[in-house]
DNA sequence: CGGGATTGCTATGATCAACAACAATCTCTA
DNA sequence: TAGAGATTGTTGTTGATCATAGCAATCCCG
């Protein structure tokens, strides 16, 4: 069969993405996390006492659909919140969801060290610049 | 801000792929067409009579979702179906479909030449093998 | 102090893909 | 050649993801 697809880099960037998005996913998923569930347990890691908004803005999520990602966190005892002011609150990781946060991180490192591995060595360096490049 | 996520390569192809299919699907949707159809509409272009559950693994779409890609290009005309035996029918441009897939060839080649030209010419020539690697 | 921006939230709808099930038909083998 | 098993096209359902609009409370800055 003919495919002329594959030489197209914006199609093998969306099979790539694809398939690696599913791979972590299954991964993750033995940790009872989502994709999203696991980018916001980091940043809230990495900066305790951040707002719900700020971490939207900075994964592309929209306000509103931080709701339901949040309560999951929360309902899991993974974070809990607290009033900073009178509208905002902060996020922290519970005891619970530190240990949480560090067997994903292991996972994910694990998960990016394999992707890494998968690329052949003279490409590798320049896969993350590339890939920069694209949406920053 | 503190911000790990970008640092890793999964991550950064995850937005790439992201911002990427957002910027073709806006170029695709002046024809009225979505990603799926423009895959299809080539893959039928290069292979006249090829069969629904072909072109589904070819694009890793599942037999059950290739019914309403199909239906709708077949609503607009863009292709139609003719029986080979049986059970299986063998898909094919019309006229019609033949001057749009030329016109989302031309979207899609001017696309992929800018997307290249995003990435630094020293990365360039990395990224198509470098992806391809991930999920062939 | 007051207007405009921000925050968190509700509610809703669209899209997209996965899954299970099914009947009809094909194909290969014993 | 008969029958077992695979394939095709389809229906229907579910779940995840995302956009949009609107609202009340609060903040911030001129």
């Amino acid at each position: 069969m003919r495919d002329p697809l594959p030489q197209f880099p914006g199609y093998a960037l969306r099979r790539a993405a694809n398939a690696m998005a599913a791979e972590l996913s299954a991964r993750l998923a033995a940790l009872d996390l989502r994709q999203s569930d696991a980018s916001a347990l980091i940043l809230v890691g990495a900066n305790p006492g951040i707002t719900a908004s700020a971490i939207g803005r900075a994964l592309d999520i929209q306000r509103a659909n931080m709701v339901p990602l949040l309560k999951r966190l929360e309902d899991a005892r993974l974070i809990e919140r607290a009033p900073i002011d009178g509208k905002s609150r902060g996020l922290d990781l519970t005891e619970h969801g530190r240990s949480r946060l560090a067997e994903a991180r292991g996972v994910i490192e694990a998960f990016e060290a394999e992707l890494l591995a998968r690329v052949p060595p003279e490409h590798r360096a320049h896969l993350l610049p590339a890939l920069e490049a694209l949406w920053r």
